[in-house]
DNA sequence: GGTAGACCTGGACGC
DNA sequence: GCGTCCAGGTCTACC
């Protein structure tokens, strides 16, 4: 099978750090747990390919990515942009190494890196399908949105049948909406998704939105907020957690889960809104680290409920992934 | 600036 | 099998 090999940095695991973050169990990535390997449907400029991604010599170890078909040394290049951005390899030991001198707790375990999808536009849409909605209703508008508007992996072999990507903002940006609550079972979100899909298609100079502005580091994280918070269906909590998403950690999404986990692990009393002022205070001292520490905390949690995320199939155990469901 | 209520879907529950 | 209730974050109208 054709592929390429993806250098990684020595404290890299691929089972650690893929299946770190609630994504990877959304579509099109599939986490197979017999072969400790990612596969899904990747978006080239020209066509599709499906990858499959595994770290056969263990931790430190080079990625093999097996592809679906041959690739040019451009798609190559391509495809290997979109994977180092999915599985965070633009975070060195150093960064991380940050990280564990401001919260020791996750040294041991090498912990630190947070999985997210090989675009922005993914990112954010998987962000505004996760907002007011359980966490199953979220895989099943993932699922639907690929079945009903990604393009189809050709010649699927090994991929299966029938896998499709997730949908581009030029496809979302065309979709009608009635399709998207009907086919999607997106909701109210409809319109919403199809704005934003259309703000990623306009040029920036036009009114759209300036995706490579919000990536480079040197933006501050305020101008990124505000940006953020004006787009259709992202508020305080998808604004935070896009940030995250764009590796700035100091702002916390916090919603039901966070009220959930201040109360039942950290003890903390009182109403919601007294819950998540604490909430902000506890983690204060990780400053611009904060997210992180939240975050595995509460996966430190719901991986004591049902063992490391690497041993979750998508279609049992990350069905159940909230609290709510899984403490039962 | 703060708050109440509407927005949808799917799962749980009672009958 | 059907009806009702509830969880979930954003948005708008209103004070």
């Amino acid at each position: 099978m054709p592929g390429f090999t993806l250098h990684v940095p020595a404290d890299y695991s691929l089972p650690r750090d893929f299946c770190s973050y609630g994504y990877f169990l959304l579509f099109p990535n599939h986490w197979s747990v017999r072969e400790q390997a990612l596969r899904r449907p990747l978006r080239l400029s020209e066509r599709v390919v499906g990858v499959r991604v595994t770290q056969p010599r263990g931790e430190g170890a080079a990625l093999r990515v097996e592809t679906s078909h041959t690739l040019s040394r451009d798609e190559r290049d391509e495809a290997h942009r979109q994977l180092a951005r999915m599985l965070r390899l633009d975070e060195s030991e150093a960064s991380i190494a940050v990280f564990h001198r401001l919260d020791p707790r996750w040294a041991r375990t090498g912990q630190g890196r947070v999985s997210r999808s090989p675009t922005l536009f993914e990112d954010v849409v998987k962000t505004v399908t996760s907002c007011n909605v359980t966490w199953p209703g979220t895989v099943q508008m993932n699922r639907r949105l690929c079945e009903v508007l990604g393009t189809p992996l050709p010649e699927g072999g090994a991929w299966g049948e029938g896998v499709r990507t997730f949908p581009d903002a030029a496809k979302l940006a065309r979709a009608r909406p009635q399709t998207l609550r009907a086919r999607c079972r997106v909701g109210y979100r409809d319109q919403r998704l199809v704005e934003l899909a259309r703000l990623f298609r306009t040029p920036p100079a036009k009114g759209g939105l300036d995706v490579a502005r919000l990536e480079d580091p040197a933006t501050p994280d305020e101008a990124v907020r505000e940006v953020l918070l004006g787009l259709p269906g992202v508020g305080p909590y998808a604004a935070a957690n896009i940030m995250q998403l764009l590796g700035r950690y100091a702002h916390l999404p916090l919603d039901t889960e966070s009220v959930r986990h201040g109360r039942s692990v950290l003890g903390y009393r009182g109403t919601t809104a007294q819950v998540m002022k604490r909430l902000k205070a506890h983690y204060a001292p990780f400053g611009a680290q904060a997210f992180r520490s939240y975050w595995l905390e509460l996966w430190t949690f719901y991986e004591s409920k049902h063992g490391p995320a690497w041993t979750w199939e998508r279609d049992s155990t990350g069905k159940m992934f909230t609290a709510a469901l899984l403490s039962k």
